[in-house]
DNA sequence: AGCACGCCGACT
DNA sequence: GTCGGCGTGCTC
């Protein structure tokens, strides 16, 4: 069959399925209908099954794999351009092949959500009113009605979009005047892109010797636009880094290019926007999920034509359509949350990393405690690494004190002189942190004799005791054991689990200290909008009381009467299963020494703990974030864990919990033709939430990340043929940070 | 992922 | 007798 002048759509549809559908595209034969030649990222209205889906063009063809005469037409394109340019056409097939995501939904992640939906770029574009051309308003209004004096004067400058107008003091009854008198009308805002120069610039600091080194290296990269560079800003809290970030974004705004600068979630905090607002006179747009498609929409369409100049973005902001892209920033680059956990599992840092080099521009990381995979790009010279080391005048660190649990009574996780600590600060009026980390929680058999922890016997990680089974489980390789009742050292029976249970410790301070609030910060109970903020705004009256919160409180947020931080469960991250666990504890020690002691008293870090002469403590306590972050590389270079190796991670999830780990158990066998792997597992995932859903895992780790890509695209192209289940769902986790 | 078809249990 | 449970299979 013949095609005549008509092709194939290679389609990529939103949905789970690692492949493309065909379409026929039907050239319009009437000479009155303009033709519309699709091309590659062209969005699509097809028909797939009894539904309608919008698609993505990914290749224009003229023929297919499936049977010509069963191809379906296309219904419509939705309109005539690519909704995505060349540079993020290249991220998005490097990351759904890199990431072993479906092509369809990597290509959906990077539409804003509205234009998931049949609806044109131009239709949905930010209106402005334009003043018309006939230029009988100024006789057809009256002298004394100022009101609308003030408008057409605006309106004779330039186009106004409404929010604009509305805080230029335009009354709503004057627009809608204009536009009923056919004097001013509502069109899509045009492409408003205007000349930076030195005079929206305003404010800079002096720079130290530390940071105008650091600020030349960056602008001196980016001047030779030959040399795609990437720099590690590693800097301690109070050193001024985003002084350079915004130096450095000052050169690249010069040269009439865009900066995407990427935060954590919760780092998108008024004093982070105002900070830029007030450095630059410019478009500085937001990109969050707090966001309403509306507003999405106008900063996707903005960074798309060039309007803004700067983009402050969660991870997703790294498929942002930039026309001009001159810089990208990763503040605090070894938060966890530039790693998506959920869908396509990507992580924000590495895709920056990929789409600077196509765009030829720098990426500057910054943190007071970067990761151990950006230390180690660091330390071989792949990235430029700045450090700043001098801390601003008059920010004093706190005092580290370990509590060794050993020596004094402990009640609900707390030890008796810590109490005693918290009730003198509360006497003083200051405010009390204790930190508690929730996530990764799992427990560990311990004795509390001689202080022997069940180990696993294959490998040299610690086993997990699992209650409800009354097994031993070693979450790194899987092994199953017997609990057993009699310490292997000692021979006594007195065991006990390490790590204090979250939910009770909420509920024994306020027994313990019935005088003053306890105010609990975490995922739970900030889980409704607006319930963050008010907590916020009670700890922030500063009245004396005690903070008992997750991670997220020790980021971003300043509260000026804290003079004590306790850090409760120290073990439960020295002996977890996770291996980045120590890590994660050594970076929220560093991030909470900054919120303890601000103003004149100095202040206090606790750290819990039943191994105060564990080398990961000692360092922690009397040495810098540095001093620790080697000795973890060290470790991991002998354990040959990452970044001293690659880790994929398969997911099973079922209804029964024998099918997922039976499953995984049978893929286990097809990897032993390829050599040089490490296959961990499976071992159990802890329950999700959605009840009755069992999950296991597999880890698969080799010291080639190319050849672990081949495994791993080996297994995804046969996983359906050699293991068939359809009572099972998998995925693929690549560069997992979650291991459980 | 949706959305169908399909074959067995407790309802008016 | 039907409504509906979710197992199975397909979508260009």
């Amino acid at each position: 069959m013949s095609l005549f002048n008509n092709q194939v759509l290679q389609v990529a549809l939103p949905l789970p399925l690692r492949r493309l559908f065909d379409y026929l595209y039907l050239e319009p034969t009437s000479d009155t209908q303009e033709s519309n030649k699709p091309q590659q990222g062209q969005r699509v209205i097809v028909p797939f099954g009894r539904q309608t889906l919008v698609g993505v063009v990914i290749k224009v063809t003229d023929k297919s794999e499936y049977p010509i005469e069963k191809l379906k037409p296309i219904k419509a394109l939705i309109e005539n351009e690519s909704s995505f340019n060349t540079q993020q056409l290249n991220l998005l097939h490097w990351a759904a092949d890199y990431y072993k995501h479906p092509i369809g939904e990597v290509f959906a992640s990077a539409l804003p959500g509205i234009l998931r939906e049949n609806k044109t770029i131009a239709q949905l574009a930010p209106q402005a009113l334009v003043l018309s051309d006939d230029k009988s308003v100024d006789e057809q209004l009256s002298k004394n009605a100022t009101q609308l004096h003030k408008l057409l004067t605006l309106l004779k400058q330039g186009t106004y979009t409404r929010p604009e107008l509305t805080s230029a003091d335009i009354k709503s009854t004057s627009i809608k005047r204009f536009v009923d008198e056919g004097w001013a009308s509502w069109q899509a805002m045009p492409a408003n892109v205007k000349e930076v120069t030195p005079d929206d610039i305003s404010g800079q600091l002096s720079l130290n010797t530390e940071q105008a080194i650091a600020v030349s290296a960056i602008n001196s990269s980016s001047a030779s636009s030959n040399v795609s560079s990437c720099f590690l800003l590693d800097g301690v809290t109070g050193s001024g880094k985003t002084e350079v970030y915004l130096q450095a974004i000052e050169h690249v705004l010069l040269k009439q290019q865009q900066v995407l600068v990427c935060v954590p979630e919760i780092g998108l905090t008024p004093q982070t926007i105002s900070r830029f607002k007030q450095r630059f006179n410019l478009d500085v747009e937001l990109w969050h999920s707090g966001m309403t498609d509306k507003q999405r929409f106008n900063t996707w369409y903005k960074a798309r034509n060039g309007q803004a100049k700067i983009v402050i973005a969660t991870r997703s902001g790294v498929f942002l359509p930039f026309s001009k892209l001159g810089m990208i920033v990763i503040d605090e680059e070894h938060d966890a949350s530039f790693k998506q956990q959920e869908g396509f599992k990507y992580h924000c840092r590495s895709l920056a990393l990929y789409r600077a080099k196509l765009a030829n521009v720098p990426v500057i990381l910054g943190s007071a405690t970067p990761s151990l995979e950006t230390l180690q790009n660091a330390l071989v010279g792949k990235f430029h690494h700045l450090e700043l080391k001098s801390r601003a005048a008059g920010s004093q660190l706190p005092t580290m004190k370990l509590l060794d649990l050993n020596q004094c009574r402990v009640d609900s996780g707390i030890g008796e002189p810590l109490l005693e600590k918290i009730k003198q600060c509360l006497a003083a009026k200051q405010q009390v942190m204790l930190f508690i980390n929730r996530r990764g929680f799992a427990p560990v058999l311990m004795c509390e004799e001689c202080r022997w922890l069940t180990e696993c016997s294959r490998c040299s990680s610690f086993t997990t005791f699992h209650k409800s089974k009354n097994l031993l489980i070693c979450h790194h390789c899987g092994d199953q054991q017997p609990t057993i009742h009699q310490c292997k050292g000692c021979g006594s029976t007195r065991l006990s689990t390490v790590g204090v249970g979250t939910e009770q410790l909420h509920l024994a301070l306020q027994a313990a200290i019935p005088d003053y609030p306890v105010i609990r910060l975490d995922r739970d109970s900030t889980s409704k909008k607006g319930e963050f903020d008010a907590i916020l705004e009670q700890i922030n009256k500063g009245e004396p009381s005690i903070i008992v919160g997750t991670q997220m409180v020790a980021k971003g947020h300043h509260f000026p009467n804290v003079s004590l931080v306790g850090i409760v469960d120290v073990d439960g991250s020295l002996f977890s299963s996770d291996f980045r666990a120590p890590e994660k504890l050594a970076q929220l020690i560093v991030q909470v020494s900054g919120r303890a002691g601000r103003g004149s008293v100095k202040g206090e870090v606790w750290l819990q703990t039943k191994f105060p002469e564990h080398p990961v403590i000692q360092d922690l306590v009397n040495n810098k974030y540095s001093d620790f972050a080697s000795f973890a590389l060290t470790e991991r270079e002998m354990l040959s864990l990452p970044p001293y190796s690659y880790q994929a991670l398969i997911r099973a999830e079922a209804t029964n919990e024998q099918y997922a780990s039976h499953w995984l158990q049978s893929i286990s066998p097809h990897l032993n033709q390829f050599n040089d792997l490490l296959v961990l597992g499976p071992s159990p995932a802890p329950m999700t939430k959605k009840a009755g859903k069992f999950r296991h895992m597999l880890t698969i780790q080799c010291k080639s990340r190319p050849y672990l890509h081949k495994v791993v695209d080996w297994l995804i192209e046969n996983l359906d043929s050699v293991q068939k289940d359809n009572r099972i769902r998998w995925s693929i986790d690549i560069d997992p940070l979650d291991l459980s």
